[in-house]
RNA sequence: GGGCCCGUAGCUCAACGGUCAGAGCAGAGCGCUCAUAACGCUUUGGUUGCAGGUUCGAAUCCUGCCGGGCCUACCA
């Protein structure tokens, strides 16, 4: 049995996350936590919402809410989001825990003692109107270069120049749209990330294993130009962490947060400690992050889009590396990173603020959760960029899970309650064509698991789907309902054989479907279900007598007329 | 501008440099009648973006071109 930590990338507290969002990190990470649960290995699987930052506190005054409120209410509502699309966290936090204010101070102080931290002043942009410090992209002015006006202050979307934001004519605050503005000079402190850049490359190329994707990303960042870049890990900004040094004030820094990607992945460890401090029989977080602390067997995955590889292969070792350069501190790295490309929506972009794409609010009112995994996690991003659209849904759904899976649960259950009554018949035994299937069944299964041990989750819900297809062969071929009339032992046979399908079926699906999967076993009476080693044994579980009842339909189809609804209803339109 | 990725059947995707480039969907034909008009079998369909090169052998490696996508550090 293998210790496994999984992590899916923090969405971030400002609103309800698209379809995009959530298969990009949440739902592949959900459903290779399930599949290693099942497989017997000890998993613990963290999230967490990522609550500091500027767009956080915009949003929350734009509901009149103190942001702190806002962002409790938003945790809320991710929650109960996440908790109907069957996500499995065992635990979902939040990065303004406690658990890790103390974590990022530490680490923080850690860092500045190994002499990775640096004081730099800089001048920044200054808005007296709303009484704070303007980021670059919320600095709109006319473009220098092209004379776009809504230029933001670091680049121009018009002619995708850089810009610093002192190029910018006529400047004024995208917030309050003041132009009273100023030029301060405030003091941050800077991760000397450059000069792990050596200790990070070695570590990078030692990830022979990993995606193109995700190496291409950090050799990027570390070799372009100048090559990796100092970044400042603090704002002048009220809600985050405050600045300390360890436990300690950092004289000069009063008043001043750590800015909001130095805290988010340190929340990982954050909110593993909310768990644990939730848990007090559990071991502890260190048990899980500190190889010193128990942690030398773990295996680390990590879950995320493109857009956050540079943090997790670059700031956020850097932040571990650097903790520990005494070597009293040997926390955990992570061992591999399966990160995605992006979902598109009927052939564009997602888009929050035009409303274009599914909701995952919306997406669990249309219909119930496993409809939408299945379909994301068989079309899921892995090689390139991928694209929903309604007609692939409809395709997907109507086709794998109503036609294969849901009308084979069907046929077998409703024939054999036509023929046999309310439980399993006796007389017969395994024959050539069920000897023949078991070893196609075996191979499949081997397959199976080595596409999901591997995280190709595309290959592996073909190979589910092939696994489901298998039973609809042997029915047409076995033909219960003409053995019946000649050889009734052999039709009894048959379906007690088909029930063991089911069963089987439920438990190699739940990864993927997890509610239609405790349908198909409460139907059979909850049965034992642990992962089969053997197919054979375990298509011999169900026996003569098994009570069993026949459900209600597994998946109802998406008609044409519902698609084409749904496609005006969410064209971004309206 | 720089970097990376991609281009394979009508669609979505496979294929360690090596048997006739494969699946699913869509299309066609046949079968079955247990089932959600479902299922099964058979079948149509490709000069692997274009042009060169390396090799006994190229979808795969190299060069150029055409087309698409992503990243480019203060969104997180």
């Amino acid at each position: 049995m293998a210790r496994i930590l999984i992590t899916s990338a923090l969405p971030y507290i400002n609103g309800i996350k698209h379809l995009g969002n959530l298969v990009g990190s949440q739902l592949p990470a959900d459903v290779y936590a399930r599949y290693m649960r099942a497989r017997g290995h000890e998993v613990l699987f963290i999230c967490a919402t990522d609550e500091h930052g500027t767009p956080a506190e915009l949003a929350a005054a734009a509901t009149g809410e103190p942001v702190a409120e806002y962002c409790a209410r938003l945790w809320t509502v991710q929650k109960e989001i996440a908790d109907g699309f069957g996500l499995s966290f065992d635990h979902f936090g939040r990065s303004s825990s406690p658990q890790n204010h103390r974590l990022t101070q530490h680490f923080a102080g850690r860092l500045a003692d190994a002499g990775l931290i640096a004081e730099v002043a800089e001048k920044q942009v200054y808005s007296r109107a709303d009484g704070r410090f303007l980021p670059d992209r919320y600095i709109t002015g006319t473009c220098p270069n092209c004379g776009y006006e809504r230029a933001r202050g670091d680049q121009c979307e018009n002619c995708t120049k850089q810009l610093d934001p002192t190029d910018l004519i006529n400047p004024r605050s995208a917030i309050s749209g003041s132009t009273d503005l100023e030029i301060r000079e405030t003091k941050h402190l800077y991760l000397r990330q450059s000069l792990m850049r050596n200790k990070l490359r070695d570590w990078i190329d030692s990830k022979t294993d990993w995606p193109v994707l995700t190496t291409s990303i950090a050799r990027k960042w570390l070799d372009d130009g100048e090559g990796l870049q100092d970044r400042g890990i603090t704002r002048d900004l009220d809600w985050g962490i405050p600045v300390r040094r360890g436990t300690e004030p950092w004289p000069g820094m009063e008043g001043k947060v750590f800015y909001v990607w130095f805290d988010a992945p340190i929340e990982y460890i954050g909110a593993t400690a909310e768990w644990a401090d939730a848990h007090p029989d559990a071991g502890g977080w260190e048990r899980w992050w500190r190889e010193d602390g128990g942690a030398a067997d773990v295996r680390y995955v990590q879950f995320m889009g493109k857009d956050n590889v540079p943090f997790h292969t670059l700031s956020f070792p850097a932040t571990l590396l650097g903790a520990n350069a005494d070597g009293a501190e040997t926390w955990k790295l992570v061992d591999y990173i399966k990160s995605f490309n992006y979902l598109n929506y009927e052939g564009g972009k997602f888009s929050t603020s035009e409303g274009r794409g599914v909701f995952m609010d919306q997406a669990l009112e249309i219909l119930p959760a496993d409809y939408w995994r299945w379909w994301l996690m068989s079309n899921v991003p892995e090689g390139s960029d991928s694209n929903f659209t309604w007609e692939s849904f409809q395709a997907g759904v109507n086709k794998d899970l109503a036609d294969v899976l849901g009308n084979f649960v069907s046929r077998v259950t409703k024939f054999a309650r036509a023929r046999f009554g309310d439980t399993l018949p006796e007389g017969g035994a395994h024959g050539p064509q069920e000897l023949a299937l078991i070893g196609e069944l075996q191979r499949g299964l081997d397959s199976y698991q080595a596409m999901m041990d591997g995280m190709a989750f595309r290959r592996a819900s073909q190979d589910l789907r092939q696994i489901w297809v298998l039973g609809n062969e042997y029915l047409q071929s076995a033909a219960p309902w003409a053995a019946f009339k000649s050889d009734p032992d052999r039709a009894a046979a048959t379906v007690r054989f088909a029930f063991n399908l089911i069963r089987l079926y439920a438990i190699l699906s739940r990864p993927f479907l997890p509610e239609a999967a405790a349908r198909m076993l409460a139907a059979l009476g909850h049965p034992e279900d642990t992962w089969p080693t053997d197919v054979a044994e375990a298509l011999a579980t169900l026996g003569p007598g098994h009570r069993f009842e026949v459900p209600e339909v597994l998946f109802a189809k998406i008609d044409d007329a519902r698609r084409i609804e749904l496609e005006a209803r969410f064209s971004g339109a309206g």
